[in-house]
DNA sequence: TCTAACCTTGACGTTGAGGTAAAACATCGC
DNA sequence: GCGATGTTTTACCTCAACGTCAAGGTTAGA
């Protein structure tokens, strides 16, 4: 069904699934899949010499992230993307860290990198704020209508209350 | 320009708002205004004898929050649509809240309204988990990256050093 | 009274985020 | 070598959340 690369220690850099498989433990469409890296959310994965596209784990917890930021916290595939891109440059930088290259390009790529961080971190601190803020009024909201359910079950069991009165009498 | 209520306390709830006004202390458009109200996301205002729309102040606050709700939260406008029904409920309740209609069935309205909260609640805090995580990630990931950037300005400062002493030689 | 500015409804267009269907190719097990 | 399944690309469809005219009614002010 797919490719075998039985004995040379398979890691999780190692693409090796397919698109059905990654789509199924993802839980999103195998077209999804497609329009990610149409939109540069994924990077091309490697292919199978007939064209089949050939995913790793890395990819599986790529597409994870992405469902989180999605539905979770309501970004849109945009900002995602502009997200996943500095984590590509990390990566970039990391692995570039050690041959001696201009410096200063680095220097400016790090800074690039730093600047798009800290506004994402700006944008998720509002969130959290935010949503603080309607945490509590919604517990306050909560505290209110117990407290008037706890009247209302007062006020029925006054009522009850007469009617059984009423009934002996 | 708009209706005149000179002496009668103009209160917050006073509609005397054109949809141009609202439109422009909201920052939304008249389009999306007439499109929420479409939507059941804002009341049907009242109207001057002409047909124009006329808004209160809540009118604002509440399309305030549906943008909030939306740009910061990423909600949906279905799901803002169930919270701001549910706020609703409550205004409703605490209106009826005197009259002597039946108990039981304010108490049903009263546990639905309870339930939706308590959703809307869990879900917020998922949120907030979320984010929390994001937000020291990315934290962590600030730290790296100065990090780096200091050891970089490091070996600058190394390669300047060199260069100095090889030039006075 | 006339006009500029504002508002009305209606209809069609757009963008984001995919869904769905079709026709042809690839792979696997036999 | 063949059929069953899985994949590929292309193309069109959908739904949400508006944007953008268009054609005409309303209001304030000179």
């Amino acid at each position: 069904m797919a490719q075998k690369r039985a004995s040379t220690a398979v890691g999780p850099e190692e693409p090796c699934l397919q698109i059905g498989e990654v789509a199924e433990r993802t839980g999103v469409t195998q077209r999804t899949l497609r329009f990610y890296e149409e939109k540069g959310l994924l990077k091309p994965p490697s292919r199978l010499e007939g064209g089949f596209r050939l995913y790793s784990e890395v990819d599986i917890q790529r597409v994870e992230q992405i469902k989180r930021l999605q539905k979770l916290l309501g970004f849109t595939l945009a900002e995602i993307k502009e997200m996943v891109d500095a984590e590509e440059v990390k990566m970039q930088l990391r692995a570039e860290y050690r041959p001696e290259s201009a410096i200063s390009q680095k220097k400016a790529q790090l800074l690039r990198a730093i600047e798009v961080t800290e506004r994402q971190h700006g944008l998720i601190r509002q969130k959290v704020g935010a949503l603080g803020e309607m945490q509590t009024k919604l517990e306050e909201r909560l505290d209110t209508f117990r407290g008037w359910l706890v009247q209302l079950e007062e006020a029925q069991a006054e009522v009850d209350g007469k009617a059984k009165t009423k009934a002996k009498a």
